[in-house]
DNA sequence: TATTGTTATACTCTATAACTATA
DNA sequence: TATAGTTATAGAGTATAACAATA
């Protein structure tokens, strides 16, 4: 016998409370804070958050586009620019393309911020990984990617 | 070369796009709405964090207890509580124990609705993977595994 | 005196609605 | 008329503080 009695595979219903372990990682365990205490930050998770997006993005966003990629509405954004442009982190630049439009970039601070940040994060998932064999890496870094594009596809079937 | 100028494998400096991706998907997808609404059920998300705490432990949970699993405070569930055993679906029995305490278990229709969330959530990821060769799906849940042990070691590790 | 849980209150994060300016 | 962004307001989720009852 390989199934439950609902007919899901054992290994796939042993995913399940890895996954709740994993909400709870990325919503109540503080990580985000932590880090920043380490990194020597004072901000709140989503000013942290837009300064991350926009220096990723390895150019200026539009406020619309930083949105877009926090998977949350533009007031909101609206309202951590007003905090990051009085901390002189962020500043707004007029879009030459369209006079309707803002673009964002970082300030030198906001950018040694934002790369302190994650310089900091990658410090401690190598630390946390530092027995791995590489090949457990290559291959947990390939299966989670795939996992994830599978479930953002399984997410957008439905609707 | 191998690593990056932090001395940080390649592999790792990938991982990372991925956790925050992962991060994404459990706080801002409405993953969970969209997983409660396919199986019918009308309850907000700490409410149905409870009943699948509660659930999964397989016998009556102290509020204390519940909290802890759930990584926050008492008071948070006392209100959770409340609701719940309006709709009846779950109740407070004494604790035999302690007469301070209370021993929170769940009603038949409470068990009912968790087990029907969490059918749902199994389907879903079933479906995701049903492309994926076995091995994998046994090596990701493996790898998971660890990884999230590893990480919650570093996490305690720090404080 | 320490612990279990509750009540009351406040804070953080994010959404919705109404609006302005430009396209 | 549609789009980019802002302002003002509301809501969900969780925390802190003060307290009651029992250990």
């Amino acid at each position: 016998m390989d199934d439950t009695a609902d007919g899901c595979p054992l290994d796939l219903a042993a995913l399940l409370p890895r996954l709740t372990q994993l909400g709870a990682l990325a919503n109540r365990s503080h990580m985000m804070e932590r880090i920043m205490e380490q990194a020597g930050i004072a901000l709140d998770r989503p000013a942290m958050t837009v300064l991350i997006t926009v220096e990723t993005a390895g150019h200026p966003l539009r406020v619309g586009e930083i949105a877009k990629r926090m998977q949350v509405v533009g007031p909101h954004v609206t309202r951590v620019l007003h905090d990051l442009e009085r901390r002189d982190l962020a500043r707004r630049v007029p879009d030459p393309d369209d006079r309707r439009a803002q673009l964002i970039e970082l300030t030198p601070t906001g950018s040694a911020t934002a790369r302190r940040y994650l310089h900091t994060v990658l410090g401690w998932i190598t630390e946390a990984m530092a027995d791995w064999p590489a090949p457990d890496r290559q291959t947990f870094s390939r299966l989670l990617t795939r996992f994830l594009d599978d479930l953002a596809a399984r997410l957008s079937a439905i609707e």
